[in-house]
DNA sequence: TGATAATTTGGGTGAATACCAAACATTGAT
DNA sequence: ATCAATGTTTGGTATTCACCCAAATTATCA
């Protein structure tokens, strides 16, 4: 049972796998590359990375999907983009901005911290882009794992 | 009059910025490389590098301190970080656990954000690690600079 | 089945952060 | 006042992240 810190990815790394679940399906390499404005083949790359990490399984020349662990991740993921973006709507953010000043930081920030917030609020149902889920929260109590 | 988007810096050179305006003098560069537990030559550096942007004046094998400049986007970064510890404080977080989740972040959190979460807050005047200024805060409000 | 489009690979770049070894400056003790 | 010890800087190198271009490879469809 792997333990999520939630700092183990980098912030690109962090965008493709939310990326992906929001797709919910195989993504070819240039949905990605063409979405985040960068060449195909930096993001051929970092997918690459990223399967070898186990997040993702990659067909080459196919496109990607989640590995049950990178839907996992991924899932936390968004549920901290939601966490923190409700947290900074409730200081006078619109949903936009809120949602673009978390994109800058998001991938610093714990598990820890995020279930301590989703917590501290009640679990939120929803948040200012999307509904949250608390499948793996944990609902910031300790629980074993 | 140059505008400060907050994101100017990547986080060690926030670190020593914020070091050193603690300290309230010149300080060596040892200093900074033991507190840091970092190579001399690293932070040498690096503070090579800070007074190249024009926050630091550097006199070599003598010290740095902070240029007029420096100082001022010194008390920058601390009332970010205060106001940010302030606010993970109000979800369930210690001092120490707000001081140390918002240091993996702070560097990634824009002026704008901060200007916007202190005025949501009323323009507290004690954070959980110490006093907070508003002097160039412009209170969130807008303001001519 | 062959041209076109998508993808990957190989080779580079720059920023950030770090280390080590060697050169250089400062300081303090004799 | 000089020299050894200490502190600092420079030069060289490494890694991670993120990016680009050009060339090779694979897939697809007409």
């Amino acid at each position: 049972m792997t333990v999520i810190t939630g700092l183990e990815l980098s912030p690109r790394k962090v965008d493709y796998l939310k990326f992906i679940l929001k797709k919910g399906r195989t993504v070819k390499t240039t949905e990605i590359s063409s979405s985040f404005k960068v060449d195909p083949s930096t993001t051929s790359k970092t997918l690459n990375e990223l399967a070898a990490s186990g997040y993702l399984n990659h067909v080459p020349y196919k496109g990607v999907d989640l590995t049950q662990y990178g839907g996992m991740y991924a899932e936390f993921l968004i549920r901290r983009h939601r966490i923190m973006s409700l947290l900074l709507s409730h200081y006078g953010f619109s949903s936009e901005e809120a949602c673009e000043e978390v994109s800058r930081f998001e991938a610093y920030v714990s598990k820890e911290a995020v279930d301590k917030i989703c917590s501290a609020m009640g679990h939120p149902m929803f948040g200012v882009c999307g509904e949250i889920t608390h499948e793996k929260c944990f609902h910031g109590e300790q629980r074993d794992g």
